[in-house]
DNA sequence: AGCAAAGTGG
């Protein structure tokens, strides 16, 4: 059939579609259809054309259009054609998988691979990708390794699309260093596998490795592209290096990165989670064009540094701009309420999250409703709220009302959560602490005991708190009490120094949560003195200019303690000192503190 | 044809 001949066919099936397209061939029309129905006049075409006996790729082309067709039913009508095509190769085989992987249904995606293996059609490179990709997305740990094992046999294993995706399955499924050892190994180190590497870290929690990969990158000469960028950012966000955040926003701009609008999202996010609420108002402020995920992020970036009120404004502002919310919009905006105390309001907004914009609450927003409810108090609503609830809740809920049971004192709700928490898991060492300090408080000395004994017989360790502050562009860690730094005795001299000096105008050591009972009261306060936030503030006053920021990141939530020292210290030596909790912010300004004590 | 943000608790 002639170009002309096949132009006239399709102008009488459907003139919106030629109107689409200068060029004639239906091959070449695919890709143009918007909708199911137009998609579906060419597959009438083409089974009028008897293209349907013969044409291998133009069929798979027909495929990928249904597939990537977002109304729901595509992926049933591909799956139609697929079952009606008599002589079915691996592409097409490739074809309707890449659907599924795409989908969402990986286990339709592995399935098809198996049909395949049955009909003894050999998977080619291609084949792989998409099976990986189903694997990581399901967490389908036992597949993913048979394909990878499939890989290596028929030699697509090093193949460069494939490296990827076998380094992003690994990760998924959790098991990272079988990731790098694929990566350290992979002949063919392209710059989607150094990303895919990078975001492995970053998902793992180590920053640093991520940063050491995107080093090895430049000094090998890749260019890195736009994830390169979301990576290196979230990996200066997991630290916290704000100077080094900085470099990486500088290389962004140079690099023409800027017009990426989720790169700017992920420079937000990394100004936040590094303690510059000013420089992440810079960027959202600079942008030209925001999605729902910039606004989520600019939303989510008041509220961890306790700006709840202005969070909810941007959120009316961006509803005003018909932007519209998801539900990592409402989680930013349940958080806000949950962190100012605004128990009203978030119970309002979680109302209508599903009333008027459909969004379904997930197990986080019910999360922000527990801490909503418990941290002002209502702990026994709270209580009520988790047993009502119509799925099975998470021991994140239990330890969310478990941790503000301790903040407010009742240890008899506060056991009874508890004990439920360690009937689901009793290897989780906070939780042990939460509650010692909780009876502490209370001088139940005798359940102290009994608590440390329990930790002991099950071998439960505690995560040690640990500050890190950046100094000249390098990271400096410290532990309590520890004399790992260089400068360790230097530091402790300072902050007995500071002491002295918080003593004069009515520092009075906070030793009633010191949970070892056969301590006396100086000993107690000498445990407290040496907290890790301390040293580093300590460090930071010894080490930056008179009247710089401090900016320190503590890895567990700050004690109260460490918290008044930390005003005091800001009136008394005139610095500011922001402090990255576990996931909020306490910015320290003369005697006052940004959390208004409610953290 | 591969990598791809924002998110409850501690």
């Amino acid at each position: 059939m002639s170009i002309s001949a096949a132009a006239t066919m399709i102008t009488t099936i459907s003139p919106a579609i030629v109107q689409k397209s200068q060029e004639s061939s239906p091959l070449s029309l695919l890709p143009k259809c918007s909708s199911l129905r137009e998609i579906q006049q060419l597959q009438a075409f083409a089974i009028k054309s008897r293209r349907l006996q013969w044409d291998n790729s133009f069929l798979s082309k027909l495929i990928d259009a249904l597939t990537l067709n977002p109304a729901p039913p595509s992926m049933y009508h591909a799956h139609k054609l697929f079952d009606q095509i008599s002589h079915r190769d691996a592409v097409l085989f490739n074809t309707l998988s890449r659907g599924y992987s795409r989908s969402h249904e990986p286990h339709q995606a592995i399935v098809l691979f198996c049909q395949m293996l049955e009909a003894s059609i050999a998977p080619d490179a291609y084949s792989f990708p998409s099976l990986l990709k189903a694997c990581a997305s399901a967490h389908a740990f036992c597949e993913g390794k048979q394909a990878h094992a499939a890989a290596i046999k028929l030699g697509f294993a090093s193949n460069a699309f494939v490296l990827p995706t076998l380094i992003n399955m690994y990760s998924q499924c959790g098991d990272v260093k079988a990731a790098r050892t694929i990566f350290d190994h992979g002949t063919d180190r392209c710059v989607i596998s150094y990303n895919s590497m990078i975001t492995a870290c970053v998902q793992s929690s180590r920053p640093g490795e991520a940063l050491a990969l995107f080093r090895e990158m430049q000094s090998r000469r890749l260019r890195p592209t736009y994830v390169t960028m979301l990576g290196v950012l979230a990996a200066c966000a997991l630290i916290g290096a704000l100077y080094l955040g900085k470099w990486i926003h500088e290389y962004v701009k140079k690099n023409g990165f800027s017009y990426y609008v989720k790169v700017n999202t992920a420079l937000i996010d990394m100004y936040g989670k590094c303690g510059s609420l000013e420089d992440a108002i810079g960027v959202f402020n600079g942008m030209e064009f925001r999605d729902t995920q910039a606004w989520s992020a600019m939303i989510v970036t008041y509220a961890i540094h306790g700006q709840g009120i202005v969070a909810l404004k941007l959120f009316d502002e961006m509803l005003q701009k018909g932007i519209r919310p998801d539900g990592i919009t409402f989680l930013g905006i349940l958080y806000s309420c949950s962190h100012s105390g605004m128990v009203e309001q978030g119970l309002g907004y979680f109302r209508i999250m599903y009333s008027d914009y459909g969004i379904p609450p997930g197990i986080k927003h019910y999360g922000c409703i527990v801490d909503l409810l418990a941290r002002t108090g209502k702990l026994e609503e709270a209580y009520d709220f988790i047993n009502g609830l119509s799925i099975e809740p998470t021991l994140i809920l239990w330890r969310t009302l478990l941790s503000a049971c301790g903040g407010h004192g009742n240890v008899d709700l506060g056991k009874k959560v508890f004990n439920r928490i360690i009937e689901l898991d009793d290897s989780h060492g906070g939780d042990y602490v939460i509650f010692s300090n909780m009876c502490a408080l209370n001088r139940m000395w005798e359940d102290v005991n009994e608590i440390r004994k329990l930790m002991d017989e099950r071998g439960v360790v505690k995560v040690p708190g640990c500050s890190s502050i950046e100094v000249d562009s390098k990271v400096h860690e410290f532990f309590a009490s520890d004399g790992k730094h260089p400068d360790s005795k230097k530091v402790h001299r300072m902050v007995d120094e500071i002491m002295e000096q918080l003593k004069v105008v009515g520092y009075i050591p906070d030793t009633c949560k010191v949970h070892h009972v056969d301590l006396t009261e100086e000993e107690k306060e000498v445990s407290l003195r040496y907290h890790s936030e301390k040293l580093a503030i300590a460090f930071g006053l010894l080490n930056t200019p008179p009247g710089t920021t401090i900016r320190v990141v503590k890895n567990l939530r700050i004690c109260s303690d460490c918290h008044s020292v930390a005003k005091l210290v800001s009136m008394v030596f005139g610095r500011q000192i922001i402090l990255r909790d576990l996931n909020r912010f306490h910015h320290f300004a003369v005697g006052q503190c940004s959390c208004a004590d409610y953290w």
